[in-house]
RNA sequence: GGGGUCGUAGUUAAGUCGGUUAUAACGCCGGCCUGUCACGCCGGAGGCCGCGGGUUCGAGUCCCGUCGACCCCGCCA
């Protein structure tokens, strides 16, 4: 026999089906929802009713409507049924505690199903089975978002979203939408370029960042804008990168950045305490740029454990190891990392954390181990005892360490070393998963040198201004301005980064020159930003943050992914629709493009 | 552009040194079952071993290529 889909009709849903309570015991009502899973007994059927807001189960029993009974013998899981039934108390030790409406349950006066389904091809239940394939999820993306986990990560984020915009409502922003079709910029990421139909040959790009569009509200007078907005940039994707991602775009005019710093903490005091019930201190701590490379090796320090690099190139630069002697006298520096307690490591085991390294250019990675009767190390004999306590008291090295030392030019060493340091505290358990470490990362260099170029870039963007008592650098060693950027980390995650901004033309025409961008070039690029720091462009200055890595750290995230409805795969292709995909050649021929064979 | 992991029923996995009919669990289909809640019991169906080529008497297994998913380096102002 023929399933009968039926219709809706008048009926009107009375409650969902995370609502119902013992409270409702009695009452007539009408819920509506999928077959999360159906359990029949011959004589009863019980249904786990499912829809966003929870799991009822309604039973079906003959003695109670013959009728819908027979009709429940057909459903299957994630046909779509509406039931009205009356509320009625589980029997004694039938509470199901694992549910919140499992003190209840509905019998089932009618039923209409409302449409049937496929077997899916994975369960909608995570209880099920183990973790199902990425692709089969991505392919099937709207079945995988009925999954509890996946779900529950979109309503925080939907709830973080409403948190963000009642924060800065109240702290008197406005919320200012900016073009998608916008203007192509040289400086930062590949752009997404969008074809124009009506001229020809010409293209829009999708904004990398509203950065221009901000600066120019500030201009307008528009103080305290801020907006929730996608960004693209096309760039080949990680765990944490998407090509097209969500920043929490903030812009003020006015201020400090000690004003806007403690704007910010308020904002994360306001979202971290609802969504995990934490304590939030402030103020964050502040730790410059230097600081943060010398202790950390990175410019996003976890801090929710110790174990800090420690400089030996004084005490190993004079032992008579080539290797250590070399690098000194080839301007490097040597460094170390006290894993402590960890003296019997295998040699296996170090020959993973040397082959960790060398993903960062480490040559190799030296290991000293502190024993009783003396320092186990294929280079102890090159280091005198004077050295060896020196370098003891340098590492707090004792007995039973392990003082792993990687040499080389300083940012290698302070990479390579920065990553062993967070990888090996994830290895031996150092990171205390509960805790939340909020702290600002200040004083960033204005440019970095860009070896291959022969020149220097922006480290954050061309509109970043300079710390004003380095402003004399910029004329004799552009290499040592800092800029005032800064960066909010959270436990080893940048998670915003902003500056205050360059708000005066002469000083914008002077970092574009410093850049190597001519004055020409700086005309046909950003010619609507030098006109519009000309007409009285207050201070100004801002932040964005990257939203979706603030809930991957909320939900515990691993992957990007698990933080968006539709996200693309590493190869940035939407496995759901199959884009991008190839298009019709009249599209081409209306855009004037022609595709290179 | 480069390095790595993986690809076997719908799903998750096993598959030894290359050997005869490719296993299991869950799911699915049929039957039984009035208190289950990842129900239970009995029975059944289900495979382009990602794809293409090669080696071999013989390939899921070895080799080459290719496609795809994931992680990383480069890249990401």
């Amino acid at each position: 026999m023929t399933l009968t889909i039926e219709h809706l009709g008048q009926w009107q849903r009375t409650h969902n089906c995370g609502s119902l309570t013992r409270e409702h015991t009695g009452e007539k009502v009408l819920i509506m929802g999928w077959v999360l899973r159906r359990r029949d007994h011959g004589g009863l059927i019980f249904v786990d009713l499912r829809d966003r807001w929870g799991i009822t189960q309604v039973v079906f029993n003959p003695e109670r409507d013959s009728g819908s009974h027979q009709k429940a013998e057909d459903l299957r899981s994630e046909y779509v049924i509406a039931v009205r039934g009356e509320v009625i108390g589980r029997p004694q030790g039938m509470v199901n505690r694992e549910l919140p409406t499992g003190e209840i349950e509905v019998l089932v006066d009618d039923l209409r199903i409302l449409n049937s389904s496929l077997t899916p091809p994975f369960a909608i239940d995570e209880r099920e089975g183990p973790e199902v394939a990425e692709n089969v999820r991505l392919k099937y993306r709207y079945l995988d978002l009925r999954r509890q986990s996946l779900r529950d990560n979109m309503v925080l984020r939907s709830l973080v979203s409403k948190w963000v915009r009642d924060y800065f409502y109240s702290e008197g922003f406005l919320e200012i939408e900016t073009p998608f079709l916008t203007k192509s910029t040289p400086e930062g990421a590949r752009d997404y370029l969008v074809p124009s139909r009506v001229s020809p040959g010409r293209f829009y790009a999708l904004p990398q960042s509203p950065q221009l569009f901000k600066q120019l509200l500030m201009v307008s007078g528009y103080d305290r804008y801020f907006q929730i907005v996608h960004c693209f940039r096309d760039e080949d994707l990680r765990a944490d990168r998407q090509p097209e991602f969500t920043q929490i775009d903030v812009e003020m005019s006015f201020i400090t950045r000690d004003c806007l710093f403690g704007l910010m903490e308020g904002l994360m005091a306001d979202i971290f305490p609802r969504a995990l019930g934490i304590d939030v201190q402030r103020p964050f701590p502040r730790l410059t740029y230097s600081e943060s490379m010398a202790r950390f090796g990175l410019d996003r320090p976890d801090t929710r454990f110790a174990m800090e690099l420690v400089d030996l190139t004084g005490p190993l630069g004079r032992s008579d190891a080539r290797l250590f002697v070399d690098t000194v006298d080839g301007g490097g520096v040597i460094k170390g990392l006290n894993v402590k307690g960890q003296e019997s490591m295998s040699r296996r085991e170090l020959d993973d954390l040397t082959e960790f390294v060398s993903i960062y250019g480490a040559r190799g990675l030296a290991w000293f181990k502190g024993a009783q009767d003396g320092w186990k190390s294929p280079l102890a004999k090159y280091i005198d005892d004077d050295l060896r306590g020196e370098i003891a008291q340098a590492a707090d090295f004792s007995d039973g360490d392990l003082l792993l030392v990687i040499a080389g030019s300083e940012d290698l060493v302070n990479e390579s070393l920065g990553q062993l340091r967070v990888h090996l505290a994830q290895r031996l358990g150092l990171i205390p998963e509960d805790q939340y470490h909020f702290l600002w990362v200040v004083d960033f260099p204005l440019f970095e040198y860009d070896k291959d170029a022969g020149r220097f870039n922006s480290m954050h963007h061309p509109f970043t201004s300079p710390l004003e008592e380095d402003i004399p650098l910029l004329a004799t060693d552009p290499g040592k301005v800092r800029a005032r950027a800064y960066d909010m980390v959270l436990n080893g995650a940048e998670i915003g980064g902003g500056s205050i901004r360059i708000h005066r033309e002469d000083v914008q025409s002077r970092i574009f020159k410093l850049l190597n961008i001519g004055p020409e070039e700086a005309r046909e690029k950003f010619g609507f930003l030098l006109d519009a720091l000309q007409y009285g462009a207050p201070p100004h200055g801002g932040i964005a943050f990257g939203l979706d890595r603030i809930l991957m750290i909320l939900t515990g995230a691993e992957s990007i992914r698990d933080v968006i409805p539709f996200p693309k795969t590493q190869r940035a292709t939407c496995l759901l629709t199959d884009a991008p995909s190839p298009v019709d050649p009249d599209q081409l021929v209306e855009l004037g493009i022609r595709l290179r064979k």
